[in-house]
DNA sequence: GTTCCACTGGAAGACTAGGTTT
DNA sequence: AAACCTAGTCTTCCAGTGGAAC
């Protein structure tokens, strides 16, 4: 059934895209400096998730390489590395300057001097989930550096420039933009007709299924591909030779339910003491919260943490949180 | 319409863990 | 061993907001 798992991997970057050839010519117009031994503009990927944006950032960059030998990629994810420090540190740690970097007691301005005499081959970095990282100084000082150019994705551009000063933001705004809107349709079953035909013995899936589960992740690739991957499993598993649409309809609540384990996976117990309050109580207004919270736990965290804690689920979308006064109420995200 | 006040979330500083230097 | 770093977490304080009560 499964003849070769790599082509359905999360994360796996095709030779060839399908359905994004604006975007790839896009990007690598803004890119094309850097073959010339220029810095490039910035450039800023905005759409929501599963349209291909990292993807398609990893695609281009991949190409640039193999045209030319004297250029450096480097992808980072500040959603993985939340803080300036470990985003900084990734970096060198990629360039292979952080050899006789402590783990601690090397200050982030350090780290950054150490960027700024960075005296190797140009480098594109590639900051994904860019609008999850704190302390967005540090693009402020990437930007001035003339060796690197940068590739930035976030999931909106107000979400990224929400919580940054206005010098950043002016600079930033001068970005090149390249948006992804959802996938139609016919793109989704294309973007999977082609990992089927390479990852899947000839003749497993009904064209047709393709179209119900395209129909089911509304637009996110991502999760289309979830689907088809642990549906083909659950069929490989069996010793099946054929992925019927009674397995597709009970991989879909699965893609969904891995999805949501794996944030759980996350959250420390206080966190997940918080998630579980909420669970039972279906919707829960915060003094309520707080209170049941403090019960449960030995050596309660204050209320101000309980709310930090809020928000990271909500980010994680795990949890709802409506109403922005009085009217506060938490409950548990909604699927999808 | 006005006032009240519960709630959120930013800012600054204290505290902790875990490392290095002397 | 002790002194000294730093990043990261948590607390304290508080301004702003907007729904609810009047």
């Amino acid at each position: 059934m499964i003849e070769d798992a790599r082509f359905l991997r999360e994360g796996f970057v095709p030779h060839e895209v399908v359905h994004r050839d604006p975007e790839v010519e896009h990007l690598s117009g803004v890119l094309d400096p850097v073959t010339r031994g220029e810095p490039a503009e910035t450039a800023l990927l905005t759409g929501p998730s599963g349209v291909g944006k990292t993807c398609i950032a990893k695609f281009t960059t991949d190409r640039l390489r193999e045209e030319r030998l004297d250029i450096e990629t480097l992808y980072v994810n500040c959603w993985q590395n939340y803080s300036a420090y470990r985003t900084l540190y990734r970096i060198l740690e990629g360039l292979g300057g952080n050899l006789d970097i402590h783990r601690q007691s090397t200050p982030r301005d350090e780290l950054i001097e150490r960027l700024r005499n960075y005296t190797g081959e140009h480098c594109v970095l590639v900051l994904d989930e860019v609008d999850q990282l704190q302390g967005k100084r540090i693009l402020y000082d990437l930007h001035e550096f003339s060796q690197f150019s940068m590739v930035l994705i976030a999931n909106s551009e107000n979400e990224l420039f929400a919580d940054t000063d206005a010098r950043l933001t002016s600079r930033l705004r001068g970005s090149e933009r390249v948006h992804f809107d959802r996938y139609g349709l016919d793109a989704l079953v294309a973007i999977m007709a082609q990992r089927v035909d390479k990852g899947l013995a000839p003749d497993t899936i009904d064209p047709s299924f393709l179209e119900t589960i395209a129909d089911e992740a509304a637009g996110d690739a991502r999760f289309a591909l979830s689907i088809l991957r642990s549906a083909a499993q659950a069929a490989d598993r069996d010793g099946a030779d054929a992925i019927t649409d009674e397995r597709i309809m009970n991989a879909i609540p699965q893609a969904r339910e891995a999805v949501r384990q794996k944030s759980l996976e996350t959250l420390t117990p206080h966190q997940r003491a918080i998630y579980d309050i909420i669970e039972e109580a279906g919707t829960i207004e915060p003094p309520d919260l707080y209170d049941a919270y403090r019960d449960r736990v030995d050596d309660a965290k204050t209320d101000r943490t309980v709310r930090n804690y809020l928000s990271k689920m909500e980010q994680y979308n795990l949890i709802d949180a409506e109403g922005t006064s009085r009217d506060r109420i938490y409950q548990l995200a909604r699927a999808q």
